[in-house]
RNA sequence: GGUGGGAUACUCAAGUGGCCAACGAGGGCAGACUGUAAAUCUGCUGGCUUAUGCCUACGGCGGUUCGAAUCCGCCUCCCACCA
C-alpha cells in the first residue's frame, strides 16, 4: 500500500465520499497512521441487506489500509428508532425481536472483516453494552447539556419529519444523543477518530463529532457515503420478491449473483468502483470492455462474481454462475445430478409419485398447470402451441405430449420452463 | 332533499334486444429480434377433458322476451348541477 493520502483519493475514485467534516485535516490524521474508525449498523431486522453493504465494505477497505475498524451493533439504538430518511414514526421492536436481530447480524458483519489479523484485527461492539446501565438523570446531565435544541431542531431528519404530517415522537427526536454518546464512548474507550456512515446519518455524524469536540476537546471526523441511487430513481436493493439480504437464508446465493447481474449499464462501472475490490486497473479494463461489447456483459458478470464471492464465498458463487448458466437456456446435459439438487434451492418445485406416471405417462398439460407453472390448462395449451414451454430446456410444442420416467434426468429431475426465466423443478418420487 | 349522469373483464374504455366472452388502449403472458437490456414487431389474454359444446361473467335482486350487458321495476354505490 502507497501513501495514505492515496487511501483516501482511492475512496473518492470509487465514489465512497458524499461528505467529510474537515477533509484536509482527515487526510493529515491519516498520514501519520493508522486511525479507528466504526460504522453502526441497527438491528432492524434480522438481517442485514445489501444497502448495508456499503458500510461494512468502507469498513473494510479502510482495514485493508492499515486501519482499525469496529463494526458497532446498534442494541442500543435500535431499541428507539432512527428518524433519518424515515417519513413516519415507526413501532418499537421487543426486546426479543432485538436480541435475537443483534445475534443474526453480529455473525454477518463478522464474516467481512478480519478479527484474526495480527496488526489490525476488526472489532465487534454492542452500544447496549455501554448505554443500558446509564441512568436517565445521569444521561440528561453528561450528554444532553451539551445539545442545544437550535442544532438538533435544525437536523434534516428532525426537520423534514416536524414539517410532515407524522411529526416526531421524542423517542426519535433523542435518537442523535444515543449516536452522538456512541461516538464519544468510543472515542474515548477504543480511541475511535472517525466515523463513517451513508449520507442519510450525515447529521447524526456531526452531532457526535460536535459532542466529541465540546466534551473532551478532542479530534474527531465524519465521512459518508453517497447511497447508491438508480437511474429510474426506484431504490436499491428491492426487487419484486423484496429486499435482497445478506442471509442466504433469505435470498441464496444464486438471487444474490442474479441482482447484480442484472445491474443497469449505466450503474455497472460505479458498482464495480464501489462494491467490489478489484483494482483501478482491472475495473478500467472492464470498463474498456463493457464500452466495446456491452452485449458480452463481461463488467456485469466480474461484478456480481466478486461481490457474490465476498458476500457468500468463493463455493457459493461458483454454484451461482452454475446454476445461471442452466438457468438462462444452457443445456442440462453438463449438469451434474448434484447440480440439480442444488437448482432444486433456486426455483420452485414439486413432486411426481412413481405410480401416478402410468406407462402411457402424464399429460404435459397437466403437469404445468398442477405445478402451477401455468394458471389454468387452458393456458397451459397456449403456452406450448406458442412454443414456450420446454422440458429440460427443449421446446415442446406438441400438446399431446405425456410425460414418462424416462424423460426425468438420472431418473429423478425434470426442469420444466416456461418462456425465459420461469421454472418448475419436478422431482420423480421414488 | 330535487334533477341529471354513471357503475362493463387486471385498469381505462366501447357496446343500447340476437352477429357479445363482449371493439379499442394500457397492463400481463408467450414468440421473433437481442445482451438474462432497451426499443420494435407478432400471437394470446374468464374457466372447463379444444368443444360449430358446456359453465361463469357487463353493480345487486326481480321482471319483460324465444332470446338481455343492452328494455322495465326496486335497491346499493359514485359523479355533476340545483337547493
Amino acid at each position: 500500500m502507497a501513501g495514505n493520502m492515496e487511501f483516501l483519493d482511492e475512496l473518492q475514485w470509487r465514489g465512497l465520499l458524499a461528505d467529510c467534516t474537515d477533509l484536509d485535516g482527515l487526510g493529515e490524521r491519516l498520514r501519520k497512521g493508522p486511525v479507528t474508525l466504526y460504522c453502526g449498523f441497527d438491528p432492524t431486522g434480522d438481517s442485514l441487506h445489501v444497502g448495508h453493504l456499503m458500510g461494512q465494505l468502507t469498513l473494510r477497505r479502510f482495514q485493508l489500509a492499515g486501519h482499525h475498524p469496529i463494526a458497532l451493533a446498534g442494541g442500543a439504538t435500535g431499541m428507539i428508532g432512527d428518524p433519518s430518511g424515515k417519513s413516519s414514526e415507526r413501532n418499537l421492536l421487543t426486546r426479543e425481536q432485538l436480541a435475537h436481530n443483534v445475534s443474526r447480524i453480529k455473525g454477518q458483519l463478522e464474516r467481512l472483516l478480519d478479527f484474526d489479523t495480527a496488526a489490525n484485527p476488526a472489532r465487534l461492539v454492542d452500544n447496549a453494552d455501554w448505554t443500558v446501565s446509564i441512568g436517565f438523570l445521569d444521561f440528561l446531565r453528561e450528554v444532553g447539556k451539551h445539545f442545544s435544541l437550535n442544532i438538533m431542531l435544525a437536523k434534516d431528519s428532525v426537520k423534514s419529519r416536524m414539517e410532515g404530517e407524522a411529526g416526531i415522537s421524542y423517542t426519535e427526536f433523542s435518537y442523535q444523543l444515543l449516536q452522538a454518546h456512541d461516538f464519544y464512548h468510543l472515542r474515548k474507550t477504543h480511541d475511535c477518530e472517525l466515523q463513517i456512515g451513508g449520507s442519510d446519518q450525515w447529521g447524526n455524524i456531526t452531532s457526535g463529532t460536535d459532542f466529541i469536540r465540546k466534551k473532551i476537546a478532542q479530534p474527531a471526523w465524519g465521512w459518508t457515503f453517497p447511497l447508491i441511487t438508480k437511474s429510474d430513481g426506484t431504490k436499491f436493493g428491492k426487487t419484486e420478491d423484496g429486499a435482497v439480504w445478506l442471509d442466504p437464508q433469505k435470498t441464496s446465493p444464486y438471487r444474490f449473483y442474479q441482482f447484480f447481474i442484472n445491474t443497469e449499464d449505466a450503474m455497472v462501472v460505479p458498482y464495480l468502483k464501489k462494491f467490489t475490490f478489484l483494482s483501478r486497473e482491472e475495473i478500467e479494463t472492464l470498463a474498456a470492455a463493457h464500452g466495446a461489447n456491452p452485449g458480452a456483459r463481461e463488467a456485469h458478470r466480474a461484478l456480481a462474481r466478486a461481490i457474490t464471492e465476498t458476500v457468500h464465498g468463493e463455493t457459493a458463487a461458483r454454484d451461482a454462475v452454475t446454476a445461471s448458466q442452466v438457468l438462462f437456456g444452457g443445456s442440462t446435459e453438463e449438469l451434474s445430478e448434484a447440480g440439480f439438487g442444488d437448482l432444486a434451492g433456486e426455483i420452485p418445485g414439486s413432486g411426481v409419485g412413481q405410480p401416478e406416471l402410468t406407462s402411457e405417462g402424464m399429460a404435459l398439460i397437466d403437469l404445468l398447470a398442477r405445478s402451477g407453472l401455468c394458471p389454468s390448462k387452458g393456458q397451459a395449451r397456449k403456452d406450448v402451441q406458442q412454443g414456450g414451454i420446454y422440458l429440460n430446456n427443449i421446446r415442446e410444442t406438441n400438446m399431446e405430449r405425456r410425460v414418462r420416467a424416462d424423460d426425468f434426468r438420472y431418473g429423478k429431475f425434470l426442469l420444466l420452463r416456461k418462456g425465459k426465466r420461469n421454472y418448475h423443478l419436478l422431482r420423480l418420487n421414488a
